[in-house]
RNA sequence: GGCCCCAUGGUCAAGCGGUUAAGACAUCGCCCUUUCACGGCGGUAACCCGAGUUCGAGUCUCGGUGGGGUCACCA
């Protein structure tokens, strides 16, 4: 022990990377690198059963794209592997037998039947303890008959296991209230809390950091430390990020997770960087903060001890914050493949486009949505011509169309500026506003109430042939 | 039901015995503007309830209520 801090990310491959699992990885990764330690990632694939296909390197992906880099984990080695659980049989098992010996566990033969008719009432199973004191002879008899058994945990009487939590303070469990919880099941796989306990002291974790549900077993698991004789590691655990005031995020519902918030346009930093503030807020209380920053800051006393509702509009806003931050290359780059599924062809000006874009949309997925109106064009209701304070109405707007039209087909310079000034010119001679023409302009180009940019940006977008094919459409729509 | 934990605006949250109870998102209004946005300015809005302790309680203690977790050969 050289007082390296150590800690470990232990995710199950059970299916995507949802947003509570990430953060849960995303702090203690904080701790580690702000403290200048060590994050460990660990496969804990113990329950075949529920392995899902491709889940462990969904594992590796996430961690990637979300800027997680570990020193040591089943890709990436170390000299405390193996990483991955289910390649870790034979330890466990070493272990659990000489926990026996130590009078910290003992061989159980009950049968599912017995410990059935057991369950209380409230659908409670609290083991009657059956086994725990057949003699050594017996055990061994058993054992060569060749009877299944599990090995449990032997919960020493009357005791209280207390420790503190970083984040929770005191907390104490009698024994009365522990049962003696199965360490090695019967297929010889160790459960989960039992694998736990040996990885981590085996991989030298200093600090186990997970979420409440293990609050109030920790105590129980820290009786295994204490019968095996091993140094405790202190313990961080992090209250739950809910869907609404009584739902938990969770996976089986298929809410919040990781990537489908990336392929939905959201950017891995910012969605991150969102997380990290639910249940968490910096000294200096900063909001938006580069994993860098998040580092430096990163401190337990932020962490809080109450649970806290996902809400996806703040993300929203804080994606929209990393977007607008970006130089108007790096915007393109990201937004050009969400322009081309509402623009395939290519038919107008890509970079004009995502230019507008910028600062109109929170999430890249709204962008397609935005820019419909490219490729779709037809009739459209009037009522979008109507607007009290431009004091605009459909009369008002087949005088404005017209004089867009008569002002820009002779144009030869299509630009914001040669648009503007011809538009200007003929309203004033027509003695219209020129707020008018424009404001019927942009609606007889796009059809659409509300659109990315004004009449002259959205002819730009349009070019001169497309922009007058649809003012002269418009024209003929209003005079029906 | 037993045990453990939690409780500040709609949401995230600051606060750690004395504050006009921050800030952000959302929402509303105004300004800017050729629309929509962006941006700027401003508004509405909170300490779950009840007892204590104290000169003084969002902050400490206890009780209640509400919520969450856990009680598996799941993790």
């Amino acid at each position: 022990m050289d007082g390296t801090v150590r800690t470990r990310f232990a995710p199950s491959p059970t299916g995507f990377m949802h947003i509570g699992n990430l953060r849960t990885g995303l702090y203690a990764y904080l701790f580690a690198r702000h403290n200048g330690g060590r994050f460990i990632l660990r496969i804990e694939d113990t329950d075949r059963e529920r392995m899902v296909e491709g889940a462990e390197d969904m594992v590796y992906r996430t961690l990637a794209t979300a800027g997680m880099d570990y020193d040591e984990g089943p890709d990436k080695g170390g000299e405390y592997g193996p990483y991955v659980q289910s390649e870790r049989a034979g330890i466990y098992r070493e272990y659990a037998e000489k926990l026996v010996e130590l009078g910290g566990a003992y061989y159980c033969f009950c049968t599912k039947e017995r410990l059935e008719s057991l369950h209380g009432e409230n659908g409670t199973h609290t083991y009657d303890r059956h086994c725990r004191d057949l003699s050594r002879e017996e055990v061994r008899a058993r054992l060569a008959a060749g009877e299944p058994y599990v090995i449990r945990q032997k919960v020493p009487d009357g005791v209280v296991s207390s420790y503190r939590d970083m984040v929770f303070g005191e907390i104490s469990v009698a024994s009365e209230d522990i049962e003696d919880g199965v360490l090695l099941k019967s297929d010889g796989m160790p459960t989960y809390n039992f694998a736990n306990v040996v990885d981590d002291h085996l991989m030298g974790i200093t600090h186990v950091i997970r979420g409440t549900e293990y609050l109030s077993s920790t105590p129980k698991y820290n009786l295994i430390y204490d019968a095996f004789g091993w140094e405790r590691p202190q313990y961080m655990h992090l209250p739950p990020i809910m869907k609404d005031a009584s739902r938990k995020l969770s996976k089986r519902y298929g809410d919040a997770n990781f990537e489908d918030f990336v392929s939905k346009g959201y950017l891995p930093e910012a969605v991150v960087n969102y997380v990290a503030l639910l249940g968490w807020c910096p000294k200096n209380n900063a909001e938006k903060m580069t994993m860098k920053e998040m580092i430096e800051q990163f401190d337990v006393d932020g962490i809080s001890v109450s649970s806290s509702i996902f809400d996806e509009a703040k993300m929203r806003w804080l994606n929209g914050e990393y977007l607008k931050a970006m130089s108007e290359e790096e915007f393109f780059s990201v937004s050009a493949p969400w322009i081309a599924k509402a623009d395939p062809d290519g038919r107008f000006d890509q970079r004009e486009i995502s230019r507008l874009m910028q600062t109109r949309a929170d999430v890249l997925g709204d962008i397609p949505e935005k820019i419909a109106f490219l490729n779709e064009f037809g009739r459209y209701d009037l009522g979008m011509y109507e607007h009290k304070k431009m004091k605009m109405d459909v009369e008002v707007a087949k005088r404005a169309v017209k004089v867009a039209i008569s002002a820009v087909e002779g144009l030869d310079v299509w630009t914001e500026d040669s648009i503007r000034t011809a538009v200007c010119l003929a309203a004033e001679k027509e003695g219209m506003k020129s707020g008018q023409v424009m404001f019927g302009m942009r609606v007889a180009l796009t059809g659409q109430p509300s659109t990315p940019g004004g009449a002259m940006e959205m002819a730009v977008v349009l070019g001169k042939d497309e922009s007058l094919r649809r003012l002269r459409f418009s024209d003929a729509l209003l005079r029906e």
